[in-house]
DNA sequence: CTTCCTGCAAAGAGTTTGCATCAAA
DNA sequence: TTTGATGCAAACTCTTTGCAGGAAG
């Protein structure tokens, strides 16, 4: 909503050519490959600004990790508890019910995330494993 | 999918009283009310082993800290960029792609979450009120 | 000049791990 | 006895904050 900084501006370029959601510390490492030296604190402060206007968004992992990406690039998830591999799931049947909680709950909502949590094929094996 | 120890069923137990999704750290001061002196660590253990058989799920905000609750309390959340403040939400139009994704992908799917982000009411008057 | 941004280092929160002890079968 | 569960404290990871210096208008 306010103006960029300079931070901000090199962040959201960077993070323009990246394809996945990317963690901050990832993003801090991904700006010195780009020769700008930005301090970490100043991209934890940066992304959170720029959540805040709704220009990235976030997706936090069970680890505690947060995953931040370009609103276009929200995928939803399937993602194994016991190995955490995820795959991602192009179906969204949410857009309508989006709308209608917007207008009902008086929301602004920038964006949604959608995940499902389970056994992937293989872990399901590891699991009759270890019961054996 | 194995035995539940002593500790994970007293979990459980004080689980089936709370109407929340609640933290792990709540839950060691909720089962110390109980008269059930756990350490810590030990209910970290027991969560996660819980979480690996389906029988608790969890919901990690963007502090990182992850909410435990039992699968019937699942509900969906319209939570708010700003302030945190976080709504429930009944609606659920998941179900028939949780059923596709569980066949395709052969994954054994245990729960999701679907989490709506943006603006509170309140919080898009105070947004306005900084850029003033 | 004044305001806000930035970097560094320290602090903080939540969670995990090492290890010795304890309970269960 | 043997295996796994538990408690405590230390360690770890990710993130936030305090403060002094620096850029921007």
């Amino acid at each position: 909503m306010n103006g960029r900084t300079r931070s901000q501006e090199r962040i959201l370029k960077v993070m323009k050519g990246l394809t996945q959601p990317t963690s901050a510390q990832d993003l801090h490492m991904e700006l010195r490959n780009h020769e700008y030296s930005i301090g970490l604190a100043t991209v934890y402060r940066s992304l959170d600004a720029l959540k805040l206007d709704g220009l990235v968004q976030v997706r936090t992992l069970p680890s505690g990790e947060s995953l931040y990406s370009l609103p276009q690039e929200d995928r939803h998830h399937l993602t194994c508890l016991r190995c955490g591999g995820s795959i991602s799931i192009e179906e969204c049947p949410v857009h309508n019910l989006e709308q209608e909680l917007q207008q009902h709950h008086k929301f602004r909502i920038y964006y949604h995330t959608l995940e499902f949590f389970g056994l992937c094929p293989d872990c399901q094996g590891q699991e009759e494993a270890v019961v054996e």
